[in-house]
RNA sequence: GGAGAGGUGGCCGAGUGGUCGAAGGCGCACGCCUGGAAAGCGUGUAUACUCCAAAAGGGUAUCGAGGGUUCGAAUCCCUCUCUCUCCGCCA
């Protein structure tokens, strides 16, 4: 959510800002609607206090008359506070309506693009920030995607799932599962070697949460609800992990903090069919391992870089052709200031899929959240980022398809002391 | 699931209707003292909104949340919620 003091002092920037994200002039208007309802909602404020203020003085000077055995000086004054109470009633009310509407008319107005944000309305407009440079992988006419080598090597089941749940609950079996596990291990262990500290998280998270970080209510349909309880199935780690500093004044010197969980990510996104939901690509549960920074407003940037770094330098790792995207203003996601965008490239399916979004949410998230510091005197919100750092469906789907071999699988070398075997056959 | 106890500031803890945003202590910050430190002494130490061009300085709200009684509520009443203890169940 935008500070309405931002808005109030920066309106042609908030403007610009909306502009870049495809807004209509008929859909500029809520800015003006609520600056409009911002002013109702002071004047009442002011005029409230005061009242307020009156009645809180009236009624100590009643105590000392009571005291002093004056009553019908009392019992006159007792009216006056009984119409100011009247008064203070109705402009509370009014108060309190601006303040819903102004709230909804807020959840409604996305984070402001950062300036290097190309302007675009589909992921046709991203930029391609950094391209493969070296030749893409050719594997010939005989390359198996990744769905039919889970057959081959049986190292996952789609159907398994479909018996034990539903469509889009892979099940892994055998090798297919201690990759599961060693990617989760290596993606850890290179997060915490980058200074990142783990945090495994509840995988459920009650309604405060959900809203703080901006899944509710915008994204409310994406997300798996268990109503007994009222709690939501997290759908990535950044919802957690995020919340443990909701409603935190950090200490300046702690910044940045560095956090990075994994855990299963839930997603009931009814998306589209055919072949680019095939397999791996797009599942309602997968593993992710995230990373997240809450820092000063004055580095958030330094600390974005650093972290596009220690994703490239994953695939890097990982051996797989990547590429990273900038979106545009029509592709970025609601509460994104900037993000960008890795793809791995799929030898078998001849495509780029999508395994990392990195973001740099500057105060959109914490002006939810409350993650707030020091400035002298005054109390400022903090920047919050994340990242994937990886996604392990999409991963696993890009390995399996570039290395496999007439022989088998190979398991890259940076993998194999976590697998402990060299090779899927 | 059953029974009971309880939620007060960064923490501990006092406060059962009147000037209480809240004693006292701890912690923290700054200053004095000291060769330096500790101790000691002094000062300060919540958040949000708002008034003011800004600073200084005012105002309002907040004692788990919401509502009620009252001229006046941390204190009384109602509802909800969370935590703890005991019992039951259980990885």
């Amino acid at each position: 959510m935008l500070e309405l003091s931002f808005i109030r002092s920066n309106k042609e920037r908030v403007i610009q800002g909306l502009k870049t994200r495809n807004f209509t002039d008929e859909n500029l208007k809520v800015v003006d609607e609520i600056l409009a309802l911002d002013e109702v909602r002071r004047n009442s404020q002011t005029e409230l206090d005061n009242n307020l203020a009156e009645s809180k003085q009236l009624s100590n000077e009643i105590g000392g008359l009571y005291k002093q055995g004056k009553r019908e000086e009392a019992d006159s004054m007792k009216e006056q506070v009984a119409r100011l109470k009247e008064q203070s009633k109705e402009l509370e009310s009014r108060m309190k309506e601006a303040v819903e509407k102004i709230e909804e008319l807020l959840l409604g107005v996305p984070n402001i693009p950062h300036e290097s944000v190309p302007v675009g309305t589909t992921a046709d407009d991203n930029e391609v920030f950094k391209a493969w440079e070296n030749p893409l992988p050719d594997l010939g006419p005989d390359a198996l995607p990744h769905w039919e080598l889970a057959k081959k090597y049986n190292i996952f089941d789609l159907d398994l799932g479909v018996k034990l749940t539903g469509s889009g609950f892979p099940v892994y079996r055998g090798k297919g599962a201690r990759l599961e596990r060693a990617l989760i291990n290596f993606f850890l262990d290179e997060a915490t070697n980058a200074g990142y500290e783990e945090i495994a998280p509840p995988l459920m998270v009650n309604h405060d949460t959900a809203k703080a970080t901006g899944q509710l209510p915008d994204k409310e349909g994406q997300m798996y609800y268990v109503e007994r309880d009222d709690l939501y199935l997290i759908p990535t780690a950044e919802v957690p992990v995020t919340n443990l500093y909701r409603d935190v004044i950090v200490d300046e010197k702690d910044f940045p903090i560095k956090l990075t969980g994994y855990t299963p990510c839930f997603r009931r996104e009814a998306g589209s069919y055919g072949a680019h939901v095939r397999g791996l690509n797009r599942v309602h549960q997968f593993d992710k391992v995230e990373i997240v920074q809450i820092a000063h407003p004055d580095s958030s940037y330094e600390q974005l870089n650093q972290m596009l770094a220690h994703v490239s330098g994953l695939l890097d790792k990982l051996e797989l052709p990547y590429r990273i995207l900038r979106l545009c203003g029509g592709d970025m996601g609601f509460t994104s200031a900037l993000t960008f965008d890795f793809e791995v490239w799929s030898a078998a399916q001849k495509r780029w899929l999508e395994v990392s979004s990195v973001s740099n949410f500057e105060t959109y998230q914490s002006n939810r959240l409350k993650v707030r510091f020091k400035d002298g005197k005054q109390t400022r919100l903090a920047h919050t980022l994340n990242g994937s750092a990886l996604a392990l469906a999409r991963i696993v789907a890009a390995l399996l398809e570039n290395n496999q071999t007439p022989e088998g699988i190979q398991i890259p070398e940076v993998l194999k002391p976590y697998t402990r075997f060299e090779m899927i056959d």
